[in-house]
DNA sequence: CTACTGCGGGAAAGTGCTTTCCAGATTAAG
DNA sequence: CTTAATCTGGAAAGCACTTTCCCGCAGTAG
């Protein structure tokens, strides 16, 4: 055999290991090669109260660096029981708004060290109570649940009874969105925002409207449509029924939506106001495609500002949501623990929205 | 006391709990309640190979219900050895070319019960071994780097260390951009996907073109350069140096080159090739700022046909990439077991792009 | 009436870590 | 020169699970 190998002569006892399991260097290996104890190779790894006399701690990092150790994290939370996963919510990734404000949450928990995990594409409320399931057997730290709530109460229902179970088992919960699930919350004033848009049309001449409205059962849709409604009986301007065209939340259900519209026998509206920014820009194509000018022909508005938006043409009027900030206000919240000790009412933070006017509603000439 | 209680007769030790832990309720505490042994629940609630027998079966379950038990992920993945987790490397999530890819991804991992884990926004290699490494003590089953390489081949070889050291323990990893980390690896075809583009453009009377680089270091921007000089070159079309301006990988950069461009003496080009799509977006924003109109005064191409180009105006010419589709083969690599046992070398799909004509590169007509 | 097989159940030994507790060695104080 | 206080390192007891091994009991064949 030879003789030559740089190792310290330690006792190595050279433990039998399952032949599965390929050279995963625990912290016994560690120890082991370093010639001290398994609680000494653990309080040098883990820096932590009680520091270790400086010839064994030396020893202890050079068989770390020797072996490439690194702690196994996810036995380190099965022993001290506290995780450092974060989950979050969303319904489609691939939607800019979910990804911008996931990219704030996810940055600002990175910096303080947590690791976040995604849920996949999905917008109803029974698949969101499976992934708060899965974060509470991970024994995730937190999770966000971002996006609109829907008006199926039953379902609202189920997914506050997980919520609580999570939270009753050392978890946080953070929602941005509607103020239902009894969590801490970032809230969009879509309502507010809505009513200040149909202010700002009214005041640029546009007197006959129409409203993508989304799906019925979406709160966001329905809360974006009563506000604009109320804006526009601020100033008595009525909007028939038939000129709320509900659909899907999606560009897809914008293009129908105004389709429908279009083929309404009526006269065209002056001003179309779609509940999402993604909705408008499929409305956009449809009028496009019909040969209509924006806002020459039909004036157009959406709601949330995503960064799409800079690159349409024309620019849109929409109501600016600070998207990426939502989301590290969402990763506040979770590290927040003042809340968690106080134990008082879960906190509501508003997010008011601004009316951004541009090209694609013009002021209109008074009627002639 | 109360008799009254529906438990069934069983022991209940109550075992003393640390104060701090609020009810978390553990395997032990449903054994007890059902008053079988831990083996036994363990086995009724994992639905293994070995079945209990029904009596005991369904007061195991019935005990679950009652004190909503959900198994702690992290015991078991100790306890087993195997985890469900998969982290994901993105450059940034708001991106539309990478929060495409991670969409199919994390679809296709959803499906198969994994957790997705996404990292932070951050385009530099050391961040991705820092990524790695966490994933590494996370134990997690595999990573996906998604995104470009670059040519700092220090760093590179710092990541492909730390890579090698996480599959030494049992990890896989997969690669979506250049196969040059010796991993599974969807490549891209970048160089003839620009050829093809070139081609085409040259097909269609461009004659003068100029090329938005992106940064000098990315791999993939330099594939791109590479693969559209290389098609002019078949043609004998001349490209001066001075016609490739580097800049930074994204919206602003394509916007800032596009303005150098703008701002040199020559005659404008007839046609820029942007090696992005969020570039070109960029320098269309700057065409339009000066008051050129694509294609009439200047045609504009791209590469990676996202998703927002259906909303840009003119339509603009790109190099699809099937994005969603390839996040979904990256996926399937991370799952596919055979080429784990296989041990031969890494697998590279490459992907081909595929020149999509539209509005913002009509034909030129010829120099009169 | 044994001997063999198979099955349902539990005790106990891992899994990789943290943390408490304890013993021995220094050091400081009286 | 005691006695108390502090420091260092290790043994061992968790943490919440899985899994191996063993034991008693039926059922069946010899």
């Amino acid at each position: 055999m030879n003789q030559a190998r740089p190792e310290p002569p330690s006792p190595q006892p050279a433990r039998p290991r399952p032949a599965s399991q390929r050279s995963r260097v625990t912290l016994q290996d560690v120890a082991d090669r370093a010639g001290v104890s398994l609680t000494t190779a653990s309080r040098v790894v883990n820096e932590g109260a009680r520091r270790v006399g400086s010839r064994l701690a030396d020893r202890v990092n050079k068989a770390v660096a020797e072996l490439g150790y690194t702690a196994n994290l996810q036995a380190r939370a099965v022993a001290t029981g506290q995780s450092t996963m974060v989950g979050i919510v969303v319904h489609d990734i691939a939607d800019p708004y979910f990804s911008s404000i996931a990219a704030g949450l996810i940055e600002v928990a990175d910096a303080q060290q947590l690791l976040v995990c995604m849920s996949p594409a999905s917008a109803t409320e029974a698949a969101e109570r499976a992934y708060v399931a899965l974060m509470r057997a991970q024994r995730a730290r937190a999770v966000v649940l971002i996006g609109s709530r829907s008006d199926d109460v039953t379902a609202r229902y189920a997914l506050r009874a997980e919520i609580a179970a999570f939270t009753r088992s050392g978890g946080r919960a953070v929602c941005v969105g509607q103020d239902l699930l009894g969590v801490d919350t970032i809230l969009p004033e879509n309502a507010a925002g809505a009513q200040a848009l149909a202010n700002a049309m009214v005041a640029l001449g546009h007197r006959r409207f129409a409203v993508l409205a989304g799906p019925r059962g979406l709160l966001t849709a329905q809360d974006r449509l009563a506000g604009f409604l109320a804006g526009l009986a601020a100033w008595s301007v009525p909007l028939e029924a038939a000129r709320v065209i509900h659909g899907q939340f999606s560009w897809d259900g914008g293009y129908e939506a105004m389709s429908a519209i279009l083929a309404a026998t009526e006269p065209l509206p002056d001003c179309v106001f779609a509940v999402t920014d993604v909705m408008a820009l499929g409305a956009l194509a449809r009028l496009r495609a019909s040969g209509l000018q924006v806002p020459a022909d039909i004036a157009l508005a959406g709601f949330d500002d995503i960064a799409t938006l800079r690159d349409v043409y024309p620019p849109l009027t929409t109501v600016r949501l600070p998207l990426k900030r939502m989301g590290e206000m969402a990763a506040d919240l979770v590290l927040s623990e003042a809340a968690d000790a106080g134990r008082g009412q879960p906190r509501v933070i508003p997010v008011p929205g601004e009316v951004i006017l541009r090209d694609s509603t013009v002021p209109r000439p008074p009627l002639g």
